[in-house]
DNA sequence: TTTATAAAATGACGAGATGTCATAAGGAGG
DNA sequence: CCTCCTTATGACATCTCGTCATTTTATAAA
């Protein structure tokens, strides 16, 4: 977590601070992001940087934490809207990542995110370290009393469902697929895993 | 690729240094690697290492075909063994990356080389470049008219068998699921999207 | 055997990165 | 004006990676 005086910060300078990051972390992979461009962009001195920040990881675990509360109020709200639909919110999920998302966050940094999420295993189904004061979405659809559209347990769907859609999520941020197609793989994966394989 | 230069080395200092790859790939993460450490523990000369590499990317690919090679003759014995049956074949693969495939490479390579794989998106169902002078699977089915249980498109059940089979391996290999605990979880998620998640 | 040519080996070096630390500068209160 | 606590600062040690001019070794020719 940024320190203290990190936070005692003037507002300007930490918007300066949160936008170097942003920008740079958008730039390349977590491992590419120079602290060196960032103090430059940002204008401060190195001790500074090291002063509000443990170190890389630290300062760009801040910025991540936004994105993935934004996805998760994001998620809970589409299941209200569908009413427990799984389906209809993964879809909406997906064009909410690929469009209004990016509006906030550069598609570089929504990939790294999202990549970041993946490699830790960030499940914001449960995880506890991130949505600290939240409850995880199994509890929230229990505490609402939404009906899931499925038979089968839902812990599981869940996690079929969300590594189906971030997959393609990331071939659309990778650009090896376009928005266009993404969207008719994930209507059509989903097609499959909600009717069943089998013959 | 690996310069001709390090296809002529004498066997035993290829094999010392391929041994010195294996072994910090193993450790942590690609951006982890310390061509540094490699070159100490194969004891040749930083020189030498880029005479033979082009850079770190160009040697841990050379190692990662080797297992990418192996996972896919394995996928597709596995497929004839089943007749055709994806869902088995998942299931066995899995019980071999977790159980025989990591007696040829360490855990924490095989981890990294799966890792690759994902960041990548090297499917190695259809990916050209990797498996060259080898057919895609799907070729492969059709070609021995493989009776393949599904009425679905096989291209994306194949599509979701894989993704959902590799994040639980990864899962297993990042050490936060047991290998038992892994294969039940996988399980699980096959025979839903086997029936089907809809009510 | 000697010479000429090509291939391989070598490690010092430039450029750039991260994280530390001793010191300087601000600001609030007595 | 002095004191104490917080914040700012940039030089530095230490680590990378990738290059390159030079030396060594191997191969072929004379």
């Amino acid at each position: 977590m940024p320190s203290k005086t990190f936070f005692n910060l003037k507002e300007e300078k930490k918007a300066r601070i949160e936008q170097a990051l942003i920008n740079e972390f958008s730039k390349g992979t977590f491992e590419q992001a120079s602290i060196t461009n960032i103090i430059n962009e940002a204008k401060i001195p190195r001790g500074s940087f090291y002063q509000y920040f443990e170190d890389k990881k630290d300062a760009v675990k801040y910025i991540i934490e936004k994105f993935i509360l934004m996805d998760y109020e994001k998620i809970y709200e589409e299941l209200k809207n569908t009413n427990g639909d799984l389906f209809e919110t993964a879809l909406k999920i997906y064009d909410y990542r690929t469009n209004e998302a990016i509006l906030n966050f550069d598609i570089g940094l929504a990939r790294n995110i999202l990549e970041e999420l993946r490699k830790n295993n960030i499940n914001i189904f449960e995880d506890k370290e991130i949505l600290k004061n939240k409850k995880s979405l199994i509890e929230l659809i229990n505490k609402d009393n939404l009906r899931i559209n499925t038979e089968k347990d839902l812990y599981y769907c869940i996690k079929i469902i969300t590594v189906i859609t971030r997959t393609v999520t990331m071939d659309v941020f990778s650009e090896r697929i376009s928005k266009k197609i993404g969207r008719k793989i994930l209507e059509k994966e989903l097609e499959i895993i909600k009717t069943g394989m089998k013959k």
